[in-house]
RNA sequence: UGGGGUGUCGCCAAGUGGCUAAGGCAGCGGACUUUGAAUCCGCCAUUCGUAGGUUCGAAUCCUACCACCCCAGCCA
């Protein structure tokens, strides 16, 4: 287990302790965490859910869990419970404070009713074209909608009415009148309620008005008494809107901070652009482990830890930066050195006979399951015989400069066994396809070292051919090609022609360890001079699936290259 | 051409007028090594978008300019 990093500083725990300081709501911390059911979790709101639930818990407060499910034409249950599994898998508990915005709509009504008496909120009878048309462009100021001046009865009959289900979808909307002139264009009267004759996926058919989120979100923060309303960049210009809704009200007033949301690059983070992959089958769903979300991360064999800690390392700021996508596999590496147990898996096997080890014979070899930390004493135990599988890489007929693996006439380790020279090598006739290679071993270098001090430059992992299991391995590469997968080469083209062809190999011919017949789904390995995988749910007795998680830093191949 | 933001090392990111501009990732050396892994040591911004100005002193203050992002959904 990695400790996470400490003492986090940015711009928004200043500004909190700052708050505290001058004992601004009472000295109180309490966030929330707000997404709209409408797709799975992913990397980037891993990043806002770290910030709310960390944040929180610094200063001694808490942090609520609330669907901002004010749009019923794009949600649903299945992302509402999805949502909550990530999140409690990230590691992230919220008690009790789970709440939706739906929760609030009878109250919000009544708001919208209190601005309609004092005059704040009309009904406007404009089609939708006619409300983009009356309301200005970025130079031009708006003008204002012939129904804006109505009387305090007339709304609030219409109002009444519109609730009641008597007009039809998108006939009439009500809106706040503020200043149609505003060079902030959110300022121009918004539309606060729409008519949707659409079930709702908690509230039925009660309603055919919804609130918008413009409308919703401010006012259900208030309502929870949240004091720091952490959000994303583009809501910046939507705070003087949420600042107004609130003064006209005069209720509970949080504070709203903007940060800048995540980017990685070879990622894409938008939920349009992720529901595209699993609907056009680039991807086998939301947990394919090549999706950056919290579900395929999982399956990719990902640890809450691991995301936290990158989470926490990439900071907190108002710039729109592109994080490297090796400060993620970095962090999982980090992780996983510290704790996975380590196996040895051959992913292309090389048939490898001893010619002078005994035909029956089987040893037990024990070997560390934690070799890098040295205050763990488990081991396990691998059979050893005269045939075994090498890796196709760890033999090369003509070594190139500077290989230390196995070549015709030298020596090399089989890790944690013996040491073996290479006597000969035979090749399919048709082919010239290595098919086995031969050697000898050293019977006094049981365990890997010789008594008379020699070395070999190589250590190799090997598998007895008989005592292998036969496994799936499922290497990853990343799914797009270029760091901006939006950057397109042709016109037309989209991001879908950045897709990595190779982002995924299979394996079917690869062995691993007898110990690992039957591990656990979600298990997590170290294969030796491999990397790091994860046990895929597709697993079956006898022959379980891996998932390459990341692979170990290859020096040698930057040598090679 | 309106408004709101942001610009510090290849990538994140501290820094809020005064010791030699934190740290992480990546990279590069070297040590160690029964994982070409891990670990350990060392190197890696005379310079903070640009140009001026204020000051004994500026990445931090002022002025102008430049670049990039967001806003014209009855999406969130």
């Amino acid at each position: 287990m990695t400790t996470p990093e400490k003492e986090t500083s940015d711009f928004i725990r200043n500004i909190i302790k700052e708050d505290i300081r001058e004992g601004r709501f009472g000295g109180r911390v309490h966030t929330r965490f707000p997404p709209e059911p409408n797709g799975y979790l992913h990397i980037g709101h891993a990043k806002a859910i770290v910030l709310n639930f960390d944040v929180a818990a610094e200063f001694g407060g808490l942090c609520n869990l609330r669907f901002d499910d004010t749009n019923p034409s794009k949600e649903d249950v299945e992302y509402v419970e999805a949502i909550q599994r990530d999140i409690r898998w990230l590691g992230y508990d919220w008690g009790d404070r789970l709440y939706f915005a739906s929760d609030y709509f009878e109250q919000l009504y009544e708001f919208a009713v209190q601005l309609i008496k004092e005059g704040k909120a009309y009904v406007d009878d404009l089609s939708p074209e006619e409300i983009r048309e009356y309301r200005g462009t970025l130079t031009e100021p708006g003008k204002e909608s012939p129904y804006r001046n109505r009387s305090v009865e007339e709304n609030l009959d219409l109002f009444e009415r519109m609730r009641a289900g008597e007009f039809p979808e998108g006939s009439r909307v009500l809106r706040a009148k503020i200043d149609m002139a505003s060079p902030n264009l959110n300022l121009r009267d918004p539309v606060m309620y729409r008519i949707m004759y659409v079930t709702h996926h908690r509230t039925g058919d009660k309603w055919c008005i919804y609130p918008t989120y413009d409308w919703a979100h401010g006012q259900c923060d208030s309502l929870e008494g949240i004091t720091h309303s952490l959000c994303t960049l583009e809501f910046e210009n939507h705070r003087p809107l949420y600042d107004w809704f609130l003064d006209q009200l005069g209720i509970h007033h949080p504070k709203q901070i903007e940060f800048a949301r995540l980017q990685l690059n070879y990622t894409i983070m938008s939920k349009r652009k992720l529901i595209r992959l699993v609907e056009e089958g680039h991807v086998s769903g939301w947990d394919d482990p090549r999706m950056p979300t919290l579900s395929g991360m999982r399956r990719r064999g990902y640890t809450p830890e691991a995301i936290r800690n990158f989470c926490n390392r990439i900071g907190v700021a108002k710039s729109n930066s592109v994080v490297d996508y090796g400060m993620l596999e970095h962090a999982v590496r980090e992780d996983l050195n510290a704790r996975a147990p380590r196996a040895m898996a051959v992913l292309r096997p090389l048939r490898l006979v001893i010619e002078n080890y005994p035909e029956d014979r089987v040893e037990e070899i024990e070997l560390p399951v934690y070799p890098q930390d040295k205050s763990r004493t488990e081991t396990r135990v691998v059979p050893f015989s005269r045939t075994l599988y090498i890796e196709q890489d760890d033999f090369a007929e003509v070594p190139p400069p500077k290989y230390r693996r196995l070549s015709p006439g030298r020596e090399v380790r089989l890790m944690g066994a013996y040491y073996v020279t290479c006597t000969d090598v035979i090749k399919d006739e048709a082919t010239g396809e290595i098919i086995e290679v031969r050697c000898t071993y050293d019977p006094e270098t049981k365990g890997g070292q010789s008594p008379d001090g020699r070395k070999v430059k190589g250590t190799i992992h090997w598998l007895s051919a008989d005592h292998a299991v036969p496994a799936e391995i499922r290497l990853y590469d990343k799914l797009f090609l270029k760091e901006n997968p939006e950057e397109v080469d042709e016109e037309g083209a989209d991001f879908t022609s950045n897709l990595n062809p190779n982002s995924l190999e299979i394996l079917t011919n690869a062995f691993v360890e007898p110990e690992l017949a039957n591990a656990e789904v979600e298990s997590r390995y170290q294969f030796l001079r491999h990397g790091y995988f994860c046990v895929d749910p597709d697993s079956r007795p006898g022959r379980p699936v891996f998932n390459l998680t990341v692979s170990l830093r290859d020096t040698w191949a930057k040598i090679s290259s």
